[in-house]
DNA sequence: TATGGTCTATTGGTCAGACCTAATGTACTC
DNA sequence: GAGTACATTAGGTCTGACCAATAGACCATA
């Protein structure tokens, strides 16, 4: 057992002074940070460019590489979009819930989560998104939701019918006006998409059981009564969860393969 | 009025032919997004390296440039770590929480989220996640949840006790075994620490009544009590929510500037 | 006068090659 | 056997050149 004088057996030196390890930011790095800092806080607007690459190189002292890299950086994290061309150069975006969707979507298919994983998660922020629906509604917001749900009644098909319903879905947490929630929920439904995409549950019950339930919670919804909003989109999602499932265990055993 | 035959005033041309804008490809993204799916379709093990930079040169007749700014890419997405030096390289990595964490982290900075939305969201997600701990914690998950809610009363000061809160909360998550929504309270987690670290309404009387609401969920978790832990955790966090917020409002009136 | 062609300047995109720096394996020395 | 020196391999940075896309101005022609 190491004593406290040498609590790590693998120490070869003579001494016995201790440094942290440290980092050693990479110089593209260094300008990716300054730069996104300078637009999280406001300096730069959305819209503006940033000066040329060429600009920057004389500007940072740095190597046109460098600076591109930087830039690169920042573009996949959705704070810049590049325009090449003339007029074009990197224009500054607020971070959107797209990038925060891709990565999203990036956990979801990396770690392999499971479709259960997913839908209980949508269990706990629909039910709330509902409730917050209800207390900030605007009257648009109510149009969005009952064209949306009109769209879901009207579907030609299966494509058409999921685009509809995540309209909805994502238009509940709109009506919330959180736009963290909204974020969260636009992210999520990509993945839903497509998971629910290759599952042939759906078919003409289904789709007309989801239209009433969105009805009703829509009337709750207009009608500004949050608990009611609440438990009918915890209850449709609940329902709608365990016969995705349903279908999902039986798929699974139909083609073991 | 614009007729059927005219729908845009815009367009100018005797035809109404109508194209969609299309996206040209840079060479950076098609390699980026080709090793992406490689990735993520678990072709290449994680920790497994890529081919050196020069090697992918010659075997995609692409510039270095070009290859580096491709891993730069998935490097910022968090599907490779590069490590420099001889053994170095970049080595294939599954996406983690921490890319998500601050990809939310970002949009909550960038769109100036306020503290009511990021408290909200937490109030949808959080007694869900208390339910699945119910459901799904091992006696592991139970100790850890108790080790922190000891590090809570025993906190000797702010910094400590809004760790351990954190470190409880996402404990929480993670008796949940899902994925994704511990991915999330990860990602929320620190933008309510940085948001509640300058709020000093933090007393020994709050983190006691935090100590015991944490503790009376840690019951009902441990008892399998699923209703229970997500009314508690309910109520807990909206307590802690109003609290905060009401503090919030107070600074607002003290210091309009 | 509207449509299309041409030119040019600007800006990002790509390339080739060189050199620097970090990390590691290995042989050598004491 | 511990420590050192060196070679090797890989990423990091720099330079300078050229390609490609785009906007705007100007021109040509039906």
């Amino acid at each position: 057992m190491p004593t406290a004088e040498e609590p790590a057996k693998e120490r070869s030196g003579r001494s016995t002074i201790q440094l942290a390890p440290m980092s050693v930011p990479k110089a593209s790095d260094v300008l990716a940070d300054e730069l996104r800092e300078r637009i999280l806080s406001g300096e730069f607007v959305e819209g503006t460019p940033l000066p040329p690459e060429r600009e920057l190189v004389v500007q940072t002292n740095m190597s046109r590489t460098t600076v591109r890299e930087a830039l690169r950086i920042l573009e996949v994290q959705g704070l810049v979009r590049i325009k090449a061309g003339r007029a074009g150069g990197a224009f500054v975006q607020r971070p959107g819930e797209e990038s925060m969707a891709r990565s999203v979507g990036l956990l979801i298919r990396g770690r392999q989560i499971r479709l259960k994983a997913l839908l209980e998660t949508r269990e706990g922020l629909e039910p709330f998104s509902a409730k917050l629906a209800a207390r900030n509604r605007t009257e648009e917001d109510l149009a969005v939701l009952e064209a949306a749900n009109q769209r879901i009644k009207d579907a030609p098909d299966l494509a058409s019918f999921l685009q509809a319903n995540i309209d909805w879905h994502v238009g509940v947490a709109q009506a919330g006006h959180n736009e963290l929630m909204t974020g969260l929920m636009m992210a999520l439904s990509p993945a839903i998409y497509e998971a629910t995409e290759n599952e042939q549950f759906i078919d003409d019950e289904v789709m007309e059981t989801t239209f009433k339930a969105h009805q009703s919670i829509n009337r709750a919804i207009r009608d500004g009564d949050g608990p009611a909003a609440m438990r009918r989109m915890d209850r449709h999602v609940h329902v709608y969860a365990e016969e995705l499932l349903k279908v999902e265990v039986r798929t699974d055993i139909t083609l073991p393969d």
